[in-house]
DNA sequence: GTGTATAATTGGTCTAGACAACTATACCGA
DNA sequence: TCGGTATAGTTGTCTAGACCAATTATACAC
């Protein structure tokens, strides 16, 4: 591997390092468990400063891939947590990283004026718009949940039933030069009702699982709540959780 | 304010400013969406170097208190993400933050050979016993579900009923000189069984939450597997997700 | 007024050191 | 053999600068 590292590069030289150790943790030159090079050493292999070195390792300490121990060394952590299940996913997303074949049907496709608590998710004066979607969620075509989706419509005025077939995320983080931050998600079970238990062909005593998340671009302003349930019996909800 | 900055506190500077920004935050100096002081100004007040400011402001900025703008300045972000409902949490810890009173009765506390899915869960070889503990959570007095413990016997051999009565968190931070790191979780709905059902005090045809967690040390080691049952019309699980 | 060039300010990156705190090891003496 | 001690290597913290890139404020020309 002859990685170096371009000092002249718009890349800052912390992250060719960092991309480095990836590259190097992933092709198992340093083993789970094992020590990295001091940051004296990397500091001198690709003669920058240890200050420099030091950036890239604590982004990457910070995102669980490294664990430094004072005085001993910084290893290698067990990528059984790194990042596979984690963070803000689509539905597509998750059913993709699960092997499963996503699609959608699109029930409602509509500009409404939201109840007051979606209002306030949304930190919306009462009144204003939204755009109010419905979808029925299928992996490998079978329905695994309905899904109530909530935007503001003074965020995305030009949305379209075209639109919000590919990545909604991917649009917003274009549109603003602004990231998507954050979710808050509440997590319920309860019985299913009439009408979700026909566009989810379940039998009206079964259980299913609700979930209202919202969702936030990095400056802690929200852009998205959403409604969902999901069938109990083929839809495991899986994340990480970060301490 | 008098915040003063100590230099020759054994707390670093950098943990210092940070403190003294996040109260500034919580009074209100820098509101929501406002900037703080730039980080060469508050270089100058806390006469310190910039990198000391900026390894303070970087933390805070990581969890999510903070957001920084390139030529602009850096803002208060909007507290609602803060941290209220993050983190891995015991059960304890969860019901205080919602203003409820927990308690729990052990309904068993013994050593047992797992089954082959919890001590895979945590890297155990087959036949190496673990703690296997039964608790039902009260909020309130109420009953809000089961929860099932597994530990490896070797991780804590100490362990007895008392132990597990005050936080477990804590008593595994004490102990090993690592901190608590991620968990990862599988909440799925389901209806209850009918032992669950005696327990809690619902009827047959009620919906419960399962939540499955496996935590883990921060080096990537586990060691906790816990399974749950929570009623569903009393237990709303909180969580928060980042990007 | 309305642009436009320029300056000032901000966060982003980087350097070349320094000392402290902690860990492991080798060695010495009882 | 055991226990202390020096030593070297590690990460943790901190300094006092430097230049860059993006943004904003200012002054000036038209």
């Amino acid at each position: 591997m002859h990685t170096k590292i371009d000092k002249n590069s718009r890349i800052p030289i912390y992250s060719q390092i960092e991309e480095h150790l990836k590259q190097s943790i992933y092709a198992k030159v340093y083993k789970i468990g094992e020590s990295i090079p001091s940051e004296r050493e990397l500091s001198i292999q690709f003669d920058v400063s240890r200050m420099t070195v030091r950036q890239a390792i604590t982004n990457l300490v910070n995102s669980g891939q490294l664990y430094r121990e004072k005085g001993r060394g910084t290893y290698v952590a067990n990528p059984k947590l790194e990042q596979p299940m984690t963070g803000l996913r689509s539905f597509s997303e998750d059913m993709i990283a699960r092997g499963m074949k996503p699609s959608s049907k699109v029930l409602r496709f509509e500009k409404i004026i939201p109840t007051l608590d979606i209002a306030n998710d949304l930190f919306l004066e009462p009144g204003v718009e939204v755009f109010y979607i419905v979808r029925i969620r299928n992996a490998d075509n079978k329905p695994m949940g309905i899904e109530h989706t909530y935007i503001p419509v003074r965020l995305m005025p030009d949305l379209d039933e075209q639109k919000i077939l590919g990545s909604l995320y991917a649009l917003i983080e274009g549109k603003f030069q602004q990231k998507i931050g954050n979710a808050v998600q509440q997590i319920e079970a309860s019985l299913v009702t009439k009408d979700e238990s026909k566009h989810l062909k379940l039998s009206p005593t079964s259980a299913v699982l609700n979930i209202k998340r919202i969702s936030y671009l990095s400056d802690g302003f929200p852009f998205e709540v959403v409604e969902s349930t999901y069938r109990a019996d083929s839809y495991k909800f899986i994340s990480e959780i970060k301490r």
